[in-house]
DNA sequence: ACCTGAACACCGTTCAAGT
DNA sequence: ACCTGAACACCGTTCAAGT
C-alpha cells in the first residue's frame, strides 16, 4: 500500500498477465487491483498500450541486471549460465516473453531495443572471452557469434513455450544450447 | 464470389491480420469483407480464436509443402535454401508468424505442431542428407542437430522481426543462418 | 497533482427468427 | 444448411467534475 500507484498498476498487469495472457490485463481489472477506478491508469501512463509496454521494459532490465555472473568462474561456465538463465526465465514467464518481442509501434520497439543493449553487449564480451578461453572458435567475430547464440537461444525458448520444439514435446530448450554449444566447440 | 463462404472468411482473416495485425482482425470486419454478417462466421467456426487457428494451420500446411526443393542441387543447398525460405517467409508475413507461435489453448497447440511435423520431418532428412555429404557434422543426431538449426532459425526471425537482431538494425537474419552452418562445418 | 463516474463507440457472443 | 438483426456484457478511451 505504500507503493505509489504507478507501480502498483505495473504489478498489477504484470500478475495479470502472467496469469491469464495480455487478453486477461483489462484497465478495468488492472486498476481494481491497484485499488484505484478503471481510468486512473491515464494518469500515469498515455494509454494500454504505453503500461503494458512499461512492463515489457521493466523485465528487459531486469534481464540485462542478471547478466554478470561470479567473476570466480571461467567464461564459458559463465556464458552457458547466462544462455540458460534466458531460457529459464522466458519458459517461467512465457507471456512477459511473448509481450517484449510481440508487434509494437515502432518507436516503443526501438525504447525496448534500447532497454535490451546493456544484456546484448555484456554477452559480447562474454562471448569474447569465451573464445579467448579456446572454448568458442577463435575466428568468428564476437558481435556475429553472439547473434548465432542469441538466435538460438531466443528461437529454443520461443519453441518450447509454444510446444513446437520436438513432436514428443519432451526435448528440453537448454539441451539445444548444450549441442550447439559442443558442436561449436568443435571436434579437436 | 464463387468460393465458398468458409475460404472467403479465411481470406478475409488472413488478410486483415497481415495489413493491421491481430487486433485488426474483428469478426465484423471479417465478415464484411466476406459479404456476410458479423456473426455469419459462427456457422463455420466456433468462435473467433478457431477461426485464426484454421488461419495459422493453413499457413503451416503451407510452409509443409514448400520444403521438398530441387532433387537435382547438393543437400547442403537444399537445406540453406529451406532455412534461407522458412526465414523471408516469416519476415514477409511476420503476423502470421506470430500468431502461429504465440499463445493459444493445449488443444489448438497440439493441432498446430501436428500440422507442422511434416515439415520438421522433411527437414531431418535434410540434414541428414546433408551429414552424409560432409556439410555438417557427421557424430550428430540428425533430430538434436535439426533442433538446433531449427531454434537458430525461429529465434533470428523473431529477432528480425521485432527489430532485436542487432543494435543498429541492419544485420539480416539469413546472414545468421549462413554463419552458423560455416561454423557447423568445421575448420577443416 | 491525482482521482472518479458517466458516457461513447466498439467488440465477441448468444439467440430468436427467417429461407 | 446457412444467414440475419437485435440484444448483452465487456472493453479502451474521453470528458466534466471533484479534492
Amino acid at each position: 500500500m505504500s507503493q505509489p500507484t504507478r507501480e502498483r498498476l505495473l504489478d498489477a498487469a504484470q500478475a495479470l498477465l502472467d496469469d491469464g495472457g495480455i487478453e486477461a490485463v483489462t484497465l478495468r481489472e488492472v486498476g481494481s487491483r491497484a485499488g484505484v477506478s478503471h481510468n486512473a491508469p491515464y494518469k500515469h501512463f498515455a494509454s494500454k498500450e504505453a503500461l503494458l509496454a512499461a512492463v515489457a521494459a521493466r523485465e528487459l532490465r531486469q534481464k540485462a541486471a542478471s547478466f554478470h555472473g561470479d567473476r570466480d568462474q571461467p567464461a564459458a561456465e559463465r556464458l552457458r549460465d547466462s544462455l540458460h538463465w534466458a531460457i529459464a526465465r522466458a519458459v517461467a514467464h512465457p507471456n512477459r516473453f511473448r509481450l517484449i518481442y510481440g508487434r509494437w509501434p515502432t518507436d516503443v520497439a526501438a525504447e525496448l531495443v534500447r532497454a535490451a543493449q546493456e544484456a546484448e553487449l555484456a554477452l559480447i564480451g562474454l562471448v569474447a572471452e569465451t573464445q579467448e578461453a579456446g572454448a568458442l572458435p577463435a575466428g568468428a567475430e564476437p558481435e556475429r557469434l553472439t547473434a548465432v547464440l542469441r538466435a538460438a537461444v531466443q528461437g529454443a525458448a520461443e519453441l518450447a513455450i509454444s510446444g513446437h520444439l520436438s513432436l514428443d514435446g519432451r526435448a528440453r530448450p537448454e539441451a539445444v544450447i548444450d549441442d550447439l554449444l559442443t558442436l561449436l566447440r568443435g571436434p579437436e
